[in-house]
DNA sequence: CCATATCGGTGGTCAGACCACTTTGCTATT
DNA sequence: AATAGCAAAGTGGTCTGACCACCGATATGG
């Protein structure tokens, strides 16, 4: 292989960083194709089974999606079903899950505190009825809640970050606010009392089932 | 393949599954031993190509370890192997420099208020050491300030998430806050006016520099 | 007894061969 | 001319066999 490397480095770790150079030096974005194996085989100069070691790797982790017969293309990171295996193996430490946790509920309160000026008092009422379609699901109201925030927080980074440790956590625990969280939310967004958000994320915890 | 396995799944993700299921039923722990390469393919009835499409994507997790000439170890496992490499997908493709700022900026206001509680007086000595033994370097500064922080949050993931949020954004530009948010900062701390943390951060802007 | 050469097992990589699937475009029929 | 049907090309999916480089244990020679 001709993949430039640092030494000992295995040539499929070489492959993933060309990869990556690729997909910035073309601009490739989610949807986009990206070169068969065989041509990429050719144009790294490494044998197809390295570049099927890397792409599966990419794969399993929900980055790229492979279409038998189509290609290859980048991956707006919908759930994966690989997700789980994955989580099984390392959400096993309890610190971790702590860790996760945290850094998941920061997120939530910044993205509300990003959204907050944004919000109009239709998105307050669609918010609303998001709460109450779901008011029997509690898991998948929180998503869905959030998710709708997410749209209007303009910060597409801090959004794929959700969605990621969203999708980890829910295989392990099914964490959401409870009844009174939202709608104390919801009067703080209404009547525009920005500063108590904070308060209320920092004195809410999770729930849990299972 | 005789993997046995759902419709459609492919290959490497029945191996992913079964040697999951090995490692359980032989109790295997971080450092022991699982079969070769050549033995799984075997055992699994399955080409040795896919074993280790299932072998490389687990390395690259950080979930196996792999010694050339002697085999592959259970690792003594990092869970943030798989944040970092995550990241450096997404932080790529499609983050604007904007987007990247403002999810940084957030996390160093949120460090700072998990640090918060732990940090003693002498902690508080030493950050003022290494803001002066800086002064002349923001950048440097910034960043050794923050990783004092980082280190006293006791949240491995949030620490990892800033690191690589700050490797991608001095990649393009060097950013720091001036002097005067440094000792301001350091003020708040000091005399336990955790309230005024947020404020603080919300009104500053990151200087930049070339 | 020790130093060393050898050998077997292991991961690392490549090349080539099929297969299954999708798309495309040509062909032959209507 | 329009269309139904099929053939070909391109792609991912998988297996096999072949080397190489590396490690550890064992046999060998001093």
């Amino acid at each position: 292989m001709a993949v430039s490397m640092s030494p000992k480095q295995k040539v499929y770790q070489g492959i993933l960083q060309e990869i990556r150079e690729l997909i910035d030096r073309h601009n490739l974005k989610p949807g986009d194709k990206i070169p068969s194996e065989r041509e990429l085989s050719g144009k790294l100069q490494a044998g197809r089974s390295s570049i099927r070691e890397a792409l599966r790797a990419m794969e399993l982790l929900g980055l790229i999606e492979t279409r038998h017969g189509e290609g290859t293309f980048l991956s707006n990171y919908q759930p994966y079903q690989t997700v789980e295996i994955l989580a099984s193996f390392i959400l096993q430490e309890n610190s971790t899950k702590r860790d996760l946790v945290l850094a998941k509920q920061i997120i939530e309160k910044e993205i509300t505190k990003l959204a907050y000026q944004q919000l109009t008092p239709t998105n307050f009422k669609e918010l609303q009825s998001i709460l109450e379609e779901n008011k029997h699901n509690p898991k998948e109201r929180h998503v869905a809640y959030f998710r709708y925030i997410l749209n209007h927080t303009d910060n597409l980074l801090l959004a794929k970050i959700w969605y990621l440790m969203e999708d980890f956590s829910s295989t392990v625990n099914n964490l959401y606010y409870d009844d009174y969280f939202y709608q104390a939310l919801q009067t703080l967004l209404y009547e525009n009392r920005y500063g108590q958000i904070e308060r209320l994320f920092m004195n809410t915890s999770y729930k849990e089932t299972e």
